[in-house]
DNA sequence: TGGTGTGAACCGATTCACAGCA
DNA sequence: TGCTGTGAATCGGTTCACACCA
């Protein structure tokens, strides 16, 4: 157990997650590595796969046992103990976020929030104080969290990056629309919007 | 030419895409390869092997003409026609896309939006009209929009895109935590915020 | 000399097929 | 019988190495 798993099997792992919680069914029962695939848009052998790379739990003709499936799950995105979270860039993307209930729902906590402009700093959007960004490093080191959620303009993310990587964060979702560069060990997930949509119009213009 | 380019590949063309339109240079100039992925955070063998796909235009010894480049990916992506999409979820997400600027940047019109919430119908955010969903087919039909996001919550997401399907919708942007069924040729593009934390924890727990 | 274009080699992920077990 | 676990075969994308050209 604990062999590699690629990048894409990380994110079928999230979402057999997702369909886990989303159910609600007896805990006892099970679930069959077909009834996944379907789920979520794979396979029945590439879902078995996956799984056994965490030890063999799956019961022949019977299939997978939820509960033991939800906590092995659980353990491995770390949602055993508290997932805190801060988030950087309070403009209106940021405040999108921190109105987002899919985040407590699994299990994520937005614990601070930091901006540049003086007149939000101190106020609070959703219960989240929103703090000076030369607050940061007494702020994770107080609230340990590991992970941040940068939402700022492209061109001062590169500046808070390097502020994040200084202040300990280890892992960075990056909503900024430009390439940036990290130090090794520090793991960095981009989202950029436009280029979401850039791929659906060349699969309009180019089908397959 | 036209030859059949990865999922992934795509989006790398994307990233030289934005990397390009960020660049300030004159437009006679010429980029390399290796500049290309440097900037993306690729290979120069990657990206040539991308280009390569769309015809010949670089130049021994010189590189890619950086107009010319710029005019193949506006091609592809089909910047050179209105991009008009439309957004469905009116919440706090769904506003904040509405005010997203780098949407305008990247040159995509959001010209219509939708809701449930009679409330919120008539009024505009940011100059778009929000209308009732069940206006859906008759403005789809007058603005043309062949894209569609996604904003509402899972539990009505399926419903929507089935909506959105017949109203001849042929591309989607979904940020509902589902897995979602679309019809033969229509393109599904999943963006779940939880998912993509949960693959950062990943990264953090289980390091390579 | 410097950078492109590309076949060949490589590598990793997915699929297949089937043994094994309740 | 039904479903898991897994080696073997397959498939596709990435890297390499180098011919070629201005």
């Amino acid at each position: 157990m604990d062999r590699k798993l690629s990048t894409t099997g990380i994110y079928r792992l999230a979402l057999y997650n997702r369909y886990l919680n989303g159910l609600h069914r007896g805990e006892s029962d099970y679930v069959s590595s077909q009834e996944l695939a379907d789920a979520t848009g794979h396979t029945a052998a590439q879902v078995r796969k996956d799984l056994t790379c965490y030890g063999s739990l799956g019961e022949p003709s019977k299939g997978y046992k939820i509960r033991k499936l939800k906590a092995l799950l659980a353990r491995i995105f770390g949602k055993e103990e508290a997932r805190n979270v801060i988030l950087v860039g309070v403009g209106n993307l940021g405040m999108a976020l921190l109105a987002y209930k899919g985040f407590q729902i699994q299990r994520f906590n937005i614990v601070a929030s930091f901006d540049m402009d003086t007149k939000k700093i101190g106020k609070r959007i959703e219960n989240v104080m929103i703090y000076h960004i030369n607050d940061l490093d007494s702020v994770v080191a107080d609230t340990k969290a590991q992970v941040a959620i940068v939402s700022v303009p492209a061109s001062s993310a590169q500046e808070v990056i390097n502020k994040l990587v200084s202040a300990g964060i280890k892992a960075i979702l990056n909503f900024a629309p430009s390439s940036l560069i990290v130090p090794e060990g520090i793991e960095l997930q981009n989202v950029d919007l436009s280029v979401e949509l850039d791929r659906l119009y060349y699969l309009l213009k180019n089908p397959h």
